[in-house]
This record gives structure tokens, sequence and C-alpha cells, in this order.
DNA sequence: CCTAGATACTTGACTCGGTCAACAAAGCCA
DNA sequence: TGGCTTTGTTGACCGAGTCAAGTATCTAGG
């Protein structure tokens, strides 16, 4: 009778493969006028998403040939798309790296896969396509190797009220924490204005993190010129801390800005603040010039940070 | 902003796809030592799972090149695995079944199949496994094109007290609605019995079906001989009519015996049960010998229907 | 320090899965 | 009846993907 039930589920996984089977051929209909094959996408895709990641390392998590995977990272240096770097602790690897060329050639690709994902769910309604994201969401932590446990927080972009939070949770917290004065929330509270009066939705981004339906952390990510952005107000609530909720800050902002086109990120901090000052330093930031000044009713050490993309 | 919580879905839907194509490559690898390709599997499991098709039917369902479903299929013809019959509605097109031997060449494909999926899914928890085809039904019912409403019922395999709740709800309603007297309860319940006492899981099966937590419905298919299966027992609530339960019960039946290797179905029933009678008939049974008795303290006509596999 | 075996690719040779275009036969529609 | 569509077939072709052998490099053990 156990036999019965795990018989039943059975089917219903196989039924789901054959249909996603289906899906996936359209989906592939993209790359048509594309001049990539379907590997040679996922390959790229991998490339403009990782870092300087080994042959082996690709093949291994796409699961192809090591002699085809040659020949096309071969093809793709050929071409331009990719440079590779002899690695120094291991001279059989090479380090591989999309060029600039690399980059526009993907852009395209990446853009149509967005599009066509994007016009397929916006014909759902708001409920469906939560629903949806949430069933893959749960299969994926079912059947995926990670199994890492479900974040306990969730990300959201801003929306009306956020703003004052973040103003008042600045506010509030470093003088609470660091003795700064009024000054600093009257800082913070122009960023925010400034964010929420010049935003540009396709260059520039907010995230609020959610735990229990409490908002717990904030950060910004804004545009400085148009090859750098800025990230700004990384903010994680004392109760919250332990859940690399900055961390994760960091690294969505760091994806927001290669997707919407920056060449590098950069970000004023204080040497005083070391927790956040590890997370840079964690996610690749390299501090650039440290400057003394007196802030906020302190002496402080003034630092900027930046990473290439 | 809600461009953000759209991309944000998008890319979840994205991921989603690229890690379901990671897991279709480690499934596919289960064909390597077939002498199949994933194509020509695809088309196989559409010969062993439909009625019938023409070759336009399974290249627009499966998205393949007309000239390439031609080839395989000539391939499967010339290895005897596959019949034509010139259809009498339209000449140009012919109706595809597999023969024995084609049968026989799925069956091993089918199983492994079944067997990776199943040791897949057996390594989660009984809540997990529910979670996962529950997601994937989501999703499916989410993207699929027919958008069917949701069945309004489940169907289950049987538990201790069912068999008690089907010899009750027969006694009862065929009294009632045809005025049978206690003799016909009493050979429910001897079927009854003996599906319990000599119950076959690799052969033989029951289906409850339930709405809103109640058992609504029953139907038993149960081993005749080695070639032949018994539909028996098959009954729904007067209240849950109009859903099409018995149909999906005689589609189960038959899905059912065909894996499990039967090669036709039988059944008895008597000619005052038209909507049953209509269901079989639909189903492809066709009538075979109809025989007057006295039963039940009633006159009545049994009738013997078949169908093969 | 040296050697045997593993690892990270690379290359040659090949197969066959899949595409495209042209075509025949039959059906549909006015 | 005749033009247009649909169903399926065939020829010609390409290139995605596989397999096996080879080279350079690293690692572990004596």
């Amino acid at each position: 009778m156990l036999d019965a039930v795990l018989e039943e589920r059975t089917r219903v996984v196989r039924r789901f493969t054959r249909f996603y089977t289906g899906r996936l051929g359209v989906l592939r209909e993209g790359l048509l006028d594309s001049p990539f094959s379907l590997t040679e996408a996922r390959v790229l895709y991998e490339l403009a998403n990782r870092e300087r990641p080994t042959a082996t390392e690709l093949g291994r998590d796409l699961g192809l040939d090591p002699g085809y995977l040659s020949r096309i990272l071969r093809r793709f240096e050929e071409g331009g798309l990719l440079e590779r770097a002899r690695s120094e602790a291991d001279a059989r690897q090479s380090h591989l790296a999309l060029t600039e060329a690399g980059r526009a050639a993907f852009a395209p690709l990446d853009r149509a896969s967005r599009e066509q994902v994007g016009a397929l769910i916006a014909g759902l309604s708001d409920p469906d396509q939560r629903r949806l994201t949430e069933a893959m969401a749960t299969i994926e932590a079912l059947l995926g190797e990670a199994r890492e446990p479900r974040a306990p927080y969730t990300l959201r972009p801003h929306r009306p009220g956020d703003m004052g939070w973040i103003v008042h949770r600045h506010g509030a917290l470093y003088a609470q924490e660091y003795g700064w004065d009024e000054t600093f929330e009257a800082l913070v509270a122009e960023i925010a204005a400034t964010f929420i009066k010049d935003f540009d939705p396709k260059r520039e981004r907010c995230w609020i993190a959610e735990k229990d339906g409490e908002i717990v952390g904030s950060v910004l990510l804004v545009r400085q010129s148009d090859e750098a952005a800025k990230l700004r107000l990384l903010y994680v609530e004392p109760k919250a801390r332990g859940l690399r909720i900055g961390r994760r800050f960091v690294e969505e902002c760091i994806r927001f800005a290669r997707e919407a086109g920056y060449r590098r990120i950069t970000l004023w901090t204080n040497d005083v603040l070391h927790a956040a000052r590890r997370i840079y330093a964690d996610a690749g930031f390299t501090l650039v010039k440290t400057e003394p000044h007196r802030s906020f009713g302190q002496d402080l050490v003034g630092e900027y940070w930046e990473r290439e993309l």
C-alpha cells in the first residue's frame, strides 16, 4: 500500500519531467537567432556569473564532456569572448573570464531569456506568480544537492514607508552603538530622499530584508556614474545578525550591478564598522583610500572601498 | 517597484529552469545503455500511452521535426516495434500502435525511469514527498496550456477500513436505488474480503476517491488470469456525480493494467446501471455477452464487457 | 628526490541526432 | 474542377556531442 503511494508520486514526478522537458524545448527556441547552441549559452551564462572558474569546474557543474567543453572554450577564445589566465596555484588549470566582447555577446542572450520568462509569468496574476516561484523554490530545495536550510528571512524591493524606517533605524542604532549625533540621521535622510526622488529602476535598487513580517535590514545600490554603482546604507538589525543577511545584501548588489551594466561598485564606510568591513572584504572589495574626518560629533576614519565587476 | 518584483520572480524561474535542465541531464543518463535516444524514448512513451495517434499529432505535441519523426517511425517499423494502419477517415494519415515487440522494448525503459525517479523521491520523508509532488502539480497547472480546473477530489490507494465502507455503501445505495436485497451486499463483502486476503500489490489495486476529506467513490482492479484483469466494484456517491470520478477510475485502471502487464480488462455489470455502462463504452470497452439472471431479489440482465490493452 | 598514478586539459576521429528544403499524395473549399 | 492546405516522405547536410589517446602538471609514498 505504501508502494502504491510511492508509485503514484513517481508518476507525478515523471509527468512533471515530461512537461518541463517540453517547456524547455520552447524556451530553447529563443536561441535560434543567436549564434550559440544551448550548451554554449549555458557555458556563457556560467562564465558571466562566476568568479574566474576553471574548465573542470564548469564541466563538472554543467555535466559536459571535457573535450567538448575544451573546444567550446577555444572557440570563445578565438572569437575574443574569453580570456584565460594560467592559474598560479596549479599550472594545469586556467582561470576563465569573459572579455568585454564576451559580456557584450552574452547580454542580448540574457536579455532575451529574461524577457521570454518575464512574458511567461507576466500572464499570471500576482498570487499565481507567487505560488509558481514558491513551488519552484520548494522543488529546488527538495531535490537540490546543497540542501541548504531555507533562509529564515525574505528580501523584497522597497515600498512606500521603507525609507522612513531606514532613516529612523540608522539614526537610532548609530547613536546608541557609536554615539553619533543627529547629523548622521540627517545625512541618511538626505540620501534616502535623493534615492526616492531620482529613482531609476533600471540602474538602482533597494532591498529590504524581512523576518517574521518585520523589517530587519536594508541596502541601496545607486548610480554614481555610468560606470560605477555605489552601495549605500547597508544596515542589519542587531537582533537579525548572524543570519548572513549583510553578505546576502552585498551579493545581491553585485549581481544587480553586473546586470545593470556597471563596471564597478564603490562604497564609503568608517573604520569603526568592523562587521561591515569584513563583509566588504570577503565579497572582493578592496580598500582604496582612507581619510580621517570629524563628523556626527566624532573623530572618524572614512574608508573608500571598490570592487571591479 | 513592481518591475523589481517581476524581475526577482523571473530570476527564480530562470534559476529553476537551469536547475531542472541539469536534473534532466542526469535522468537522461538512464538511457545510455538502451538503444534509444532521448527523443526516441519520448516517442515510444507517447506511443505506449496514447490511443493510435497519428504522426502529426505526436510531432506537434513533442515539438519534433516531421522529417525527423518520420524517420524515427520508419526505424521503429523496420525493427518490428510499430504497426501503422492507414486511417479510414483520411488516407494521408496512419494510426500508429506499438506491436508486442514494441511494448517489450519499451517496458525496461519505462521500468528504469520509474525506478530512477522512485529512488530519487524515496530519499525524501513522506511530507517532503508530498510537498514535492504538490509543487510540481502547481507548476504544471500554472504553466500548462490546458489550465484545466484542479480536480475537486483526490484519489488514493485503500487503507484499513475502506473495504468496510465499500461494502456498506454498495449495500445501501443499490437497495435504495434498485431495490436489491442483502444478498448483493453479501456478494460485495465476499469480493472485498477476497481482495484483502489475496492482495498482490504488483498486479492489483484499489482506488478510493475523497472529496473534502470524505470518501465518495471506489474501484478495484484484480487479477483474473495472467492475461486478464477484472474491474470490480466501481462506485461513486450520488452527491459526487458529475465530477467524472467514474471516468477517472476507469482511466486509472486501464493505465495500471497496462503497466502491470495485462493484455485486457474484463468486467461484469448489469443493464440497469446506465451511467456505468456509458462510462465503459466511452473508455473503449465492448459488450461481449449478455445473460439474464435472477439475483439480489430481482430479474436482471448481466453484461460481460472487455477491453484490449 | 624520484616514481607511479592521478588530474587538467587538448586533440583527432567519428557518429548520429536533428534541420531544411523539395516533393508526392490526399483532402478541403469555393 | 482547380488552387491551396495538410500529411507524411526523402535527400542532403551540419554540427553537437562522444570516445579514446596523448601531453603537461601535480600529488603521494617510499
